[in-house]
DNA sequence: TCTGGGGTCCTAGGACCC
DNA sequence: TCTGGGGTCCTAGGACCC
């Protein structure tokens, strides 16, 4: 029998913070998404405030406020940097590990010789607590689902103490059926609807349920869903981290934009970044897409627009990029509107190196090559945007850039930002 | 006034071919 | 009125995840 657990670190933003604050422990404390938009983590205290997840900053003020909640904007240099803290410690517990997201991984303990798995748990625990100061929960089961499953319980159960072992199949029956369906992996909102109005609201309902009847509506994920909470592994480790199929870069604005030329600066910075990221994986794009939206909460005035440019070779240069981009964006824009956000995809991307080279141009690609290899050196070693191109916006008050107001320092990643103790 | 960002997979349907 | 069959490839849209 195939042996997973799933390592999930509790409100991991927050949890990031209060390392370097540890004043901040039982208190309430959220973390906001980009543009101090959402609240998209949350300590337990805030939780039980009633802040929901994603809930609007805007909305949530006056709980704030009363509470004294403590705010902070994301801090992403911080958090992939107590991510690989935390990655690194579990490598060592398990022969195989799948990095699943910044704050989850999937080990494989098949095989292992184990008195007591759950006491195996005890001590994954308490190492990453040691060693990176974040607390965790994990859940032991014979499919990837059912340690999902068992992870949320340890999570929520006092008694558990942070560590649910789920592989036998006695206990399985019991924590199915406190588990709402909505919090099965794979049950999003649309299917959980569906699936309550026909009496479906336990994941033990639907781990019983005749198969027939919701495979037509869910397609083959349903009868996946449905064998791992039987017990049947159908989702191996994935241990490789394969290369992204699409790269995407968007953002919304601190402040709405109209002008042409303010829209320009911002879609060109996302395609230089998207181009790093394209680059940084070794991949070139055989096509691009820019967007722009104004505020969907405005349906009456909401406008979304897309153009896509395909390139006959494929391309990974920020400045030939940027061009196209700029042609892109001539196609959708429309003045008079006010513009809250800007993104751009690429996609169709080819292999390392293995791109379709076009007929007809015989320029010579090295050059060019090694001058985006030396920029993005330098942008590495010495800080993002050191050197940037022109198009990106060379102004001080751009008003499209995005919001941290609450922002912690990057007390891991920037020596200028080191935590100082004492006075 | 103020509402995130980055991905994946699956399916249906159209275009096209013989 | 009635109008093949089967296969592949591609895309858009919808669902999901964190």
């Amino acid at each position: 029998m195939p042996v997973f657990a799933l390592v999930d670190c509790n409100n991991f933003y927050v949890s990031c913070e209060r390392v370097f604050k540890p004043e901040l422990e039982h208190r309430p404390v959220i973390v906001l998404s980009n543009n101090d938009g959402c609240a998209v983590a949350r300590s337990n205290e805030a939780k039980a405030l009633g802040i929901t997840m994603g809930a609007p900053f805007f909305k949530i003020r006056h709980l704030i406020d009363l509470h004294d909640v403590q705010v902070f904007s994301s801090n992403y240099a911080l958090y992939g940097d107590m991510s690989s803290r935390v990655m690194q410690t579990l490598s060592v517990f398990a022969p195989a590990m799948e990095i699943y997201s910044i704050d989850e991984a999937f080990l494989n303990l098949d095989r292992l010789a184990f008195t007591s798995l759950s006491a195996y748990g005890r001590q994954i625990r308490h190492t990453v607590r040691q060693h990176t100061g974040i607390p965790v929960c994990i859940g032991m089961a014979p499919s990837k689902t059912l340690a999902k499953v068992a992870a949320r319980i340890a999570k929520k159960s006092e008694k558990a103490g942070g560590v649910l072992d789920l592989t036998d199949p006695r206990f399985q029956d019991r924590a199915l059926e406190i588990t709402p369906v909505a919090d099965v992996w794979g049950v999003g909102r649309q299917y959980a609807r569906y699936l309550q109005m026909r009496g479906i609201r336990t994941a033990r309902n639907l781990r019983d349920a005749d198969i027939d009847w919701f495979r037509k509506k869910m397609g083959i994920n349903g009868v996946r869903i449905q064998k791992e909470l039987q017990g049947e592994s159908c989702y191996d480790m994935e241990t490789d981290d394969p290369a992204k199929k699409s790269i995407s870069v968007s953002r919304s604005f601190k402040t709405p934009v109209t002008d042409f030329d303010s829209l320009s600066e911002a879609v060109s910075t996302y395609i230089s970044r998207g181009a790093e990221k394209l680059r940084a994986q070794g991949s070139h794009a055989e096509a691009m897409t820019v967007y722009v939206t104004t505020n969907r909460f405005k349906p009456d005035a909401f406008y979304y627009n897309a153009a896509t440019q395909s390139f006959p070779a494929a391309l990974n240069h920020t400045p030939s990029l940027i061009t196209h981009g700029r042609t892109a964006l001539k196609q959708i824009f429309q003045k008079g509107r006010a513009y809250t956000k800007a993104g751009v995809i690429f996609s169709h991307l080819t292999r390392n190196g293995m791109y379709q080279q076009d007929l007809f141009d015989t320029s010579d690609r090295s050059r060019p090559d090694r001058v985006m290899e030396t920029v993005d050196l330098i942008n590495h070693k010495m800080g993002a945007n050191t050197v940037t191109c022109p198009a990106t916006g060379i102004r001080k008050d751009r008003s499209w850039e995005t919001a941290f107001n609450y922002r912690s320092p990057a007390y891991t990643t920037d020596w200028n930002q080191l935590l100082t103790v004492g006075s």
